[in-house]
DNA sequence: TTATATGCAAAAGCTTTGCATGGGT
DNA sequence: ACCCATGCAAAGCTTTTGCATATAA
């Protein structure tokens, strides 16, 4: 859905992954172009082998690993312990909701919270480097957003 | 550190497991005793395992999955896939900071974040179960807290 | 040509489970 | 006496690693 963040993030990959040296087979390829497409929210190791023809078990997790070493995703272990992947996009931060009545996960954003929390760093004596929010929940009514 | 606490949290646990049919025995008893002491934040089955003299790898595992499923844990999965737990306290809620520089993560509470997370729940369209926070940083200057 | 990527199979590490025995109530 | 708790050993799962081969640059 959003389509500049794919293309962004897909040209930044392969500067990122070409300028340390590494190399673009097959199986590397169809990963994070994948990634760019389906990578948005959460997507773990096994989703990657599922949906995609190309790459074996250590390719994709070697691939995993390596875009989360060059920064290029972000790495989260959820609640059963299987890590879980995003791309990581410098201009854009997102949070997770946790519906409790299906077990999805969706991204939102909410600056008045991202303010909240450099606020809290700050009382805390803490110079920020990254943060996570998780809110669990049930959508109370009428859904608001997309 | 918060002597009230522990003690709570231990005769809750008692009540909680007995009137589910559960039985005291050794394993067990030293298991919720030293989670009392020891576990407010953040411990892995190795921790107690490691520290225990009582109790096998099966009846350490199998008590905190049980103390969890009871509500009377927290359980989170750690950067490297462990699992961590820590009391649940009804009455207590604390995030969490990762010292970049050590790794080791610290407890601490805020109000105004508290808050900042309900109206952002609010917006969202969502009636909160639960929610985590996580800050990562170093500490800028002089240490403020203990 | 030379270092890196790939895939297979094996290993590693945390956690769970089956089963026989011991112990709480 | 009955049922739960315990411990051992084995199995399960996700993830990592070793190694031989294929391939990008």
């Amino acid at each position: 859905m959003d389509q500049a963040l794919r293309d962004r993030w897909l040209a930044q990959a392969d500067a990122t992954l070409s300028s340390a040296g590494r190399r673009a087979g097959a199986a590397r390829t169809a990963i994070v172009e994948w990634l760019a497409r389906e990578g948005q929210c959460l997507v773990t190791a096994q989703d990657v082998l599922d949906r995609l023809p190309q790459g074996s078990p250590s390719s994709v997790y070697r691939t995993l690993d390596e875009l989360f070493a060059l920064g290029l995703l972000h790495r989260f272990h959820g609640q059963d312990g299987v890590a879980r992947y995003e791309i990581a996009d410098p201009l854009r931060h997102h949070h997770h909701f946790i519906d409790e009545a299906s077990g999805a996960a969706r991204p939102f954003t909410d600056d008045e919270l991202e303010r909240a929390i450099e606020a809290a760093a700050r009382r805390l004596g803490v110079r920020l480097t990254g943060h996570e929010v998780v809110i669990r929940g049930r959508r109370s009514t009428n859904g608001t957003q997309s």
